[in-house]
DNA sequence: CTATTATCTTAAACTAGTTCAAGCGGTTTT
DNA sequence: AAAACCGCTTGAACTAGTTTAAGATAATAG
């Protein structure tokens, strides 16, 4: 077996059990690849076709609005999946990019193979039901904390709770994906550490 | 049958075929109940317990900030399915107060027998499966296509695509749920009347 | 039908965060 | 080693949306 891609295999197994068949069926789809640093793995008008689960790096996700800003809709390392998720699930051409922060290596398995095997696989199905009822609950919970709280306290929950993302991720895409400006978000660190 | 359910069954059945015992085994578990407008399906301190589906009537979700602020998290009518998902999913007590705005007629389906059918049932695990992925897709896509807007364009994008929450939900609540004050959004409705 | 309570409107003062602009180190390209 | 570029900082002017407060209108209970 690949034992590269085990860490794959063990995450999926922390909410299901599969059998040595599945196992095998399973791994018959992933294919493992290497993104070099700022290189897209999505990007505007392509449809993404893969689910993207990180061995290795680190991605992130944005989109440019009308104005030309950047948001950045999610900061990705090792052990979650990236995409242009809305994408992926409509089959239709990505608004956002997906850009590697890092040289970044990954598991990729193809939509029609996923959603072969989750009409095959009871286990698979299971597996990625209760993960994404659970992801789409935190998700919710995530936005609804965050909504009553000024720009310094996002920033502090944030840098508390993911540190290595806060270490490995520019301050201007960190600013980008907690919804400030990043001269907003240098004041706000000059005045946290002047404070303590 | 109950005919009442057949909503509900019309609803799963776009996305998966259950088979005669199939249904069967789901109709056991659903339960039709009426709340009375103001009263409660789920609250702060409460395990939410049910998946609930409505029939006829509309809720809205809502919790409070420190500072005694109220925000709506979310408005539903008819088709749609309603909770505090969050404590749903995790089988933790709620943070969310869950409340008819009309007298409502909705099917409840509890946790475990949800649970129990989605293991047993391949095909009701996929439905979950395939409209949960959708639905976190779609709000994904919702939250940053509102992002860059005005809060006049976030009303205006959101009365044209519900106009029938628009007649029957109070400014109120649709001013906290498009996250601005009631005043401003009077402003904006005063703003687009005296334009066209 | 009347009293009470909640919702909606309007306007003036206010603020968190943005925009603009300029300068500073570090690093990639030539 | 220069040139061009990128990320970070700092400060002053600015603005979308909030806050506060008070009056007008509508809904609901008794």
């Amino acid at each position: 077996m690949r034992t590269e891609l085990q860490p794959l295999l063990n995450q999926i197994q922390r909410y299901v059990s599969l059998t040595e068949g599945e196992i095998e069926k399973l791994l018959a789809i992933c294919e493992v690849k290497t993104f070099r640093k700022r290189q897209f793995l999505d990007q505007p008008g392509f449809v993404s076709g893969y689910r993207n689960y990180i061995l290795k790096g680190a991605f992130r996700s944005y989109f440019i609005d009308p104005e030309g800003k950047e948001h950045t809709v999610q900061i990705a390392i090792e052990d979650w999946f990236v995409s242009d998720f809305y994408s992926y699930i409509t089959q239709t051409p990505a608004t956002l990019f997906v850009e590697a922060q890092e040289d970044t290596t990954l598991v990729q398995m193809a939509y029609k193979d996923i959603e072969g095997l989750c009409k095959e696989i009871h286990a698979l199905s299971e597996y990625f039901r209760i993960t994404t009822e659970r992801a789409f609950a935190f998700s919710r919970h995530r936005a609804l904390s965050g909504i009553s709280m000024s720009a310094e306290a996002r920033y502090l929950e944030w840098a508390a709770r993911y540190p290595e993302m806060d270490r490995r991720i520019s301050q201007k895409v960190i600013a980008s994906y907690l919804g400030m400006t990043p001269e907003f978000l240098s004041k706000i660190k000059k005045k946290i550490s002047s404070e303590c």
